[in-house]
DNA sequence: GTCTATAGATTGATAGAC
DNA sequence: GTCTATCAATCTATAGAC
């Protein structure tokens, strides 16, 4: 008998597996025996665990980077086309919507968007530095167009604000595609579409919101 | 000799390694070297590693619940005392304050604000059961307040709006608290107090934002 | 209370037959 | 490419001397 599609078994095993009990968590042993496949074929096929870590990321996540690039690229040479600033609604929905959207595969759970909003905050290091690494450059295009949308906000306070945005949007992930959440109820009487709109809603009034009156409200310490 | 505060020992170098490295990735025997301990004196003193988890949630995480839950209960009393709506700003402040100017003892490093940033998103179950039931209490009494501050809101906007203030106060801790991070210059340049006022600004204005105009914008599904 | 020593289980990875 | 079998390392936990 053929086994055409293992490294597909595999992927999608160490997907859902990463993203409920995380990567450390989850052993060799459990992906294989999930994927219906030999132990050995995780070495064989991928060469560690690390690496297929690698592989699950690399495979789900640079798509939707992809896609953030481009419309971002998009609202970036419209902006500059028409000499204006971009809006931080549009910005924003370029940045989450291809990752709430987010389509599943296969048969297995809606479980990887778990996985993806765990990972920047991931105490795990060998998880952190593959995650950012394929996140990095829509990262700083975020940063170089929220500064064009909100030029009167000092630079530190975009960072600051974008991390807050980056905050909520993994933890609505995490829950939104955690099929055991305790909040599963209500998370589960929303569709993407809906969370989506919540999202951006909540993330642009915080990036809009004033700075405190009293400047400096930034380097007291310095 | 002596060694009086062997406990105290153990329960410091947990800290700092789960803050770091994570509670899965983190072993008794980094622990008890770090601690300058013997390795069996975990089990002496706390009776497994899931325990030891626990006593450092506890010792950590309850005293600023507390100070959470006692200041809220200020807010609400005060609010049915003068028949008005309690101000999210303030809700905020007792929430968030406590949490970010989280004093550290001993001389371990700021790192168990990281610990606790990363706790409610962590993957592994063990973290986030313990941490959750230490925090429930606050997290109702949020939910309960917010909705008298807020009454325009639907209760499941709330639920998540109140999610999103978490990830974004989650991601703050584990940026600000994090010695090793890459946005380590730029988080070193802000103190507790800005960063607090940062906080309260983005999600308080993301907490006030206007719901979409056309409802309904939830609940397309059901 | 602290130590050494080790049990007992599980891990990631590999060698070699087929 | 897939299998069995196993290695070597690591882990949590404990038994027992002091």
């Amino acid at each position: 008998m053929e086994y055409p599609d293992t490294k597909q078994q595999i992927l999608n095993a160490a997907k859902s597996l990463f993203a409920q009990a995380g990567y450390r968590a989850t052993s060799m042993r459990a992906i294989t025996k999930r994927a219906g496949v030999n132990l050995a074929a995780i070495n064989y096929h991928f060469g560690s665990k690390e690496a297929l870590l690698e592989a699950v990321f690399e495979r789900h996540i640079k798509p939707i980077n992809e896609v953030r690039l481009r419309r971002l690229k998009v609202i970036k040479d419209e902006a500059t086309r028409l000499n204006q600033k971009p809006e931080v609604s549009e910005i924003l929905r370029a940045y989450i919507e291809p990752a709430v959207h987010l389509k599943e595969t296969g048969k297995e759970g809606a479980s990887f968007g778990m996985l993806v909003g765990r990972a920047f905050i991931d105490p795990d290091e060998t998880v952190r530095k593959i995650f950012l690494r394929l996140t990095r450059p829509v990262s700083q295009l975020m940063l170089d167009l929220l500064g064009n949308a909100l030029p009167e906000l000092p630079k530190k306070v975009i960072f600051w604000r974008f991390h807050f945005v980056i905050g909520a949007l993994s933890i609505a992930m995490s829950i939104y595609r955690n099929p055991k959440s305790k909040s599963a109820k209500i998370a589960s009487e929303i569709n993407t579409d809906s969370l989506t709109d919540l999202l951006i809603a909540f993330t642009q009034a915080g990036l809009e919101a004033p700075t405190k009156k009293n400047i400096p409200l930034l380097l007291d310490t310095i």
